[in-house]
DNA sequence: TCCTTATACTTCACATGTTAAGCAGTTTTC
DNA sequence: GAAAACTGCTTAACATGTGAAGTATAAGGA
């Protein structure tokens, strides 16, 4: 009998809010890999970049966007940068020229293995705070709503 | 057997990178409110400002640059492009005039009020599509990540 | 083939994010 | 009761975020 509707309900508190609940607890989690990231004179974005490219090979820049929350027109700008520090490389799609093929280079992946013990070791103090069923929950529950489509229906 | 650590592990993927998890499910539950936001020439960041302020009350910059995650330099720009506005009035606390002190106004209010139903219609098809214990099991396990310190220990 | 439409970026302009420096008001220390 | 240290906020400079317009290539239709 708690949550029905028979008042005019307001906005839930900002502590229910899903956007604003994410956003918060993002910044908790990031504290310290920013405290890491920053020894190397690299961003979260970089970070982000060089960890999708890694994973998925190389990589057309729409792609690559998507997977890490960038926008085109960021992404332009951070590739170029990522050329440049010698991070990552890129070419023309040969089959559809439009497309740019960016890829992790060997510096790149270098950057990712100097950082990989004390990445785990925050993801690790994580578990050990937190509990290490609910950060599996937590990322179970986060992967499957990133699959959701909550546009108009 | 599965997870020790008997071979030498890579970083995890993506999708069960916690900062990368909560980013894309973040992005997946703002594109119907980005959508709603843009219809009153309003931003994310006002939109945070202004439910903090309506939950708070009068509140110090500082403790509104916390609630809202954004960093002063930032909450500076915001809140003197929202006194033009009208969405927010500000002075300086009387006791420590250091201490700037913001607050909604009747406009700010009315602005929440406006997009009350349709914040309100968004979360509830957010229910829908994933579910109402998921959505409250992903709120408790978030907001108990927030009041974490993970740093250093 | 020519024309239209669509796609994959890139550029532009302006807002926000981020670090460092600055400044006024407050507290601490001697 | 001043000098030193600290706090709360602002400014500055540059990177990223964001929406809109621009460019080049590709795909589809008359």
């Amino acid at each position: 009998m708690f949550s029905s509707d028979d008042t005019p309900k307001p906005l839930r508190g900002t502590r229910r809010s899903l956007p604003i609940a994410l956003l918060r607890a993002r910044e908790t989690v990031m504290g310290p890999i920013r405290e890491m990231l920053s020894q190397s004179n690299i961003n979260e974005q970089k970070w982000r970049v060089l960890r999708v490219l890694d994973e998925r090979g190389p990589t057309e820049l729409t792609q690559v966007a998507k997977d890490a929350c960038l926008l085109l027109p960021s992404l332009t700008r951070i590739i170029r940068a990522m050329e440049e520090e010698g991070l990552a490389t890129r070419g023309t799609d040969p089959d559809d020229r439009r497309k740019s093929i960016a890829a992790i280079t060997e510096a790149g992946r270098a950057l990712i293995l100097a950082h990989m013990a004390e990445s785990n070791a925050i993801f690790a103090r994580l578990e050990r705070d937190f509990g290490q069923e609910k950060v599996e929950q937590l990322l179970d529950l986060l992967d499957e709503l990133q699959t959701l489509d909550l546009y108009k229906p």
